[in-house]
DNA sequence: ACGTTGACGTCAG
DNA sequence: TCTGACGCCAACG
Protein backbone atom coordinates (compact mmCIF):
# COMPACT_ATOMS: atom_id res chain seq x y z
CA UNK A 1 0.00 0.00 0.00
CA UNK A 2 2.50 2.46 1.42
CA UNK A 3 5.18 3.37 -1.02
CA UNK A 4 8.35 2.76 1.15
CA UNK A 5 9.33 6.72 -0.59
CA UNK A 6 6.19 8.96 0.18
CA UNK A 7 5.69 6.43 3.85
CA UNK A 8 9.56 7.53 4.47
CA UNK A 9 9.18 11.63 3.60
CA UNK A 10 5.79 11.76 5.20
CA UNK A 11 7.97 10.48 8.70
CA UNK A 12 10.52 12.35 8.40
CA UNK A 13 8.40 15.61 7.98
CA UNK A 14 6.21 14.82 11.14
CA UNK A 15 9.05 14.32 12.93
CA UNK A 16 11.39 17.33 12.17
CA UNK A 17 8.07 19.41 12.62
CA UNK A 18 7.86 18.09 16.38
CA UNK A 19 11.56 19.67 16.50
CA UNK A 20 10.92 22.53 19.62
CA UNK A 21 13.07 26.03 18.75
CA UNK A 22 16.79 26.13 19.68
CA UNK A 23 16.62 22.28 19.43
CA UNK A 24 18.47 20.29 16.38
CA UNK A 25 18.22 16.56 15.23
CA UNK A 26 21.36 15.03 13.35
CA UNK A 27 20.44 13.80 10.00
CA UNK A 28 20.87 9.98 11.02
CA UNK A 29 18.55 10.34 14.03
CA UNK A 30 15.73 11.61 12.24
CA UNK A 31 16.26 8.75 9.55
CA UNK A 32 16.46 6.52 12.66
CA UNK A 33 13.59 7.91 15.14
CA UNK A 34 11.25 7.66 11.76
CA UNK A 35 12.00 4.07 11.46
CA UNK A 36 14.44 4.09 8.84
CA UNK A 37 17.92 3.64 9.98
CA UNK A 38 20.83 4.24 7.82
CA UNK A 39 19.27 6.80 5.44
CA UNK A 40 20.52 10.05 6.51
CA UNK A 41 21.43 10.58 3.16
CA UNK A 42 17.71 10.29 2.15
CA UNK A 43 16.11 12.79 4.78
CA UNK A 44 18.92 15.33 3.23
CA UNK A 45 16.99 14.98 0.28
CA UNK A 46 13.75 14.63 1.41
CA UNK A 47 14.03 18.44 3.31
CA UNK A 48 16.06 19.55 0.01
CA UNK A 49 13.03 18.92 -2.00
CA UNK A 50 11.40 21.64 0.47
CA UNK A 51 13.50 24.88 -0.66
CA UNK A 52 13.48 27.13 -1.35
CA UNK A 53 9.55 28.05 0.52
CA UNK A 54 10.23 25.63 3.77
CA UNK A 55 6.48 26.46 5.01
CA UNK A 56 5.73 25.22 8.33
CA UNK A 57 8.80 22.81 8.45
CA UNK A 58 12.01 23.64 10.44
CA UNK A 59 14.63 22.23 8.35
CA UNK A 60 16.80 24.64 9.84
CA UNK A 61 17.09 22.16 12.90
CA UNK A 62 18.37 19.41 11.47
CA UNK A 63 22.14 19.32 11.02
CA UNK A 64 25.00 16.50 10.85
CA UNK A 65 26.25 14.09 13.23
CA UNK A 66 29.56 16.65 14.25
CA UNK A 67 27.34 19.02 15.35
CA UNK A 68 27.93 21.60 12.02
CA UNK A 69 26.04 22.81 9.05
CA UNK A 70 25.63 20.79 6.05
CA UNK A 71 24.06 23.18 3.86
CA UNK A 72 26.57 25.33 2.63
CA UNK A 73 26.70 23.85 -0.84
CA UNK A 74 23.53 24.05 -1.21
CA UNK A 75 23.65 27.94 -1.06
CA UNK A 76 21.49 28.21 2.04
CA UNK A 77 24.71 27.54 4.86
CA UNK A 78 24.41 30.81 6.24
CA UNK A 79 20.53 31.40 6.46
CA UNK A 80 20.30 27.84 8.46
CA UNK A 81 23.15 28.50 10.96
CA UNK A 82 21.67 32.75 11.53
CA UNK A 83 18.32 31.06 11.97
CA UNK A 84 19.60 28.67 14.93
CA UNK A 85 21.73 31.06 16.33
CA UNK A 86 18.59 32.64 16.52
CA UNK A 87 16.68 30.53 18.72
CA UNK A 88 19.39 30.47 20.81
CA UNK A 89 22.09 27.96 19.51
CA UNK A 90 25.55 28.10 19.69
CA UNK A 91 28.47 27.25 17.76
CA UNK A 92 31.85 27.36 18.08
CA UNK A 93 35.20 28.69 16.26
CA UNK A 94 34.82 25.53 14.14
CA UNK A 95 31.38 25.81 13.20
CA UNK A 96 30.00 23.23 15.25
CA UNK A 97 26.88 22.93 18.32
CA UNK A 98 27.07 20.54 21.06
CA UNK A 99 25.24 17.77 20.77
CA UNK A 100 24.59 17.25 24.24
CA UNK A 101 23.32 20.93 24.84
CA UNK A 102 20.98 20.96 21.74
CA UNK A 103 20.32 17.96 20.52
CA UNK A 104 16.74 16.86 20.81
CA UNK A 105 15.16 13.45 21.61
CA UNK A 106 11.46 12.44 20.92
CA UNK A 107 11.63 10.24 24.14
CA UNK A 108 13.00 12.98 26.42
CA UNK A 109 10.20 15.52 25.05
CA UNK A 110 11.53 18.72 26.28
CA UNK A 111 11.14 21.72 24.78
CA UNK A 112 13.73 23.89 27.05
CA UNK A 113 16.99 23.38 27.79
CA UNK A 114 18.09 22.20 30.56
CA UNK A 115 19.90 24.49 32.55
C1' DA B 1 19.13 0.53 -18.25
C1' DC B 2 23.23 2.57 -16.02
C1' DG B 3 26.72 5.51 -14.12
C1' DT B 4 26.96 9.58 -11.25
C1' DT B 5 25.63 12.51 -7.51
C1' DG B 6 24.39 13.89 -2.95
C1' DA B 7 21.62 18.97 3.10
C1' DC B 8 25.15 11.70 5.64
C1' DG B 9 27.66 8.47 8.92
C1' DT B 10 31.42 5.71 10.46
C1' DC B 11 36.06 4.25 10.63
C1' DA B 12 41.07 4.20 9.66
C1' DG B 13 45.28 6.80 9.30
C1' DT C 1 41.36 17.39 14.87
C1' DC C 2 41.28 16.75 9.89
C1' DT C 3 41.16 13.91 5.55
C1' DG C 4 40.01 10.31 2.76
C1' DA C 5 37.77 5.86 1.78
C1' DC C 6 33.65 3.30 1.90
C1' DG C 7 28.84 2.10 2.62
C1' DC C 8 24.36 3.65 1.82
C1' DC C 9 20.15 4.31 -1.44
C1' DA C 10 17.01 7.22 -4.08
C1' DA C 11 17.08 10.83 -7.64
C1' DC C 12 18.96 12.45 -12.04
C1' DG C 13 20.81 12.75 -16.66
Amino acid sequence: MSEPTAEFRHRVLELVRQIPPGRVMTYGQVARYAGFPGRARQVGFVLHSLLPASGEIPWQRVINAQGGISTYRVGVGELQRALLVHEGVEFNPSGRCDLERFGWRPEVDEGALGL
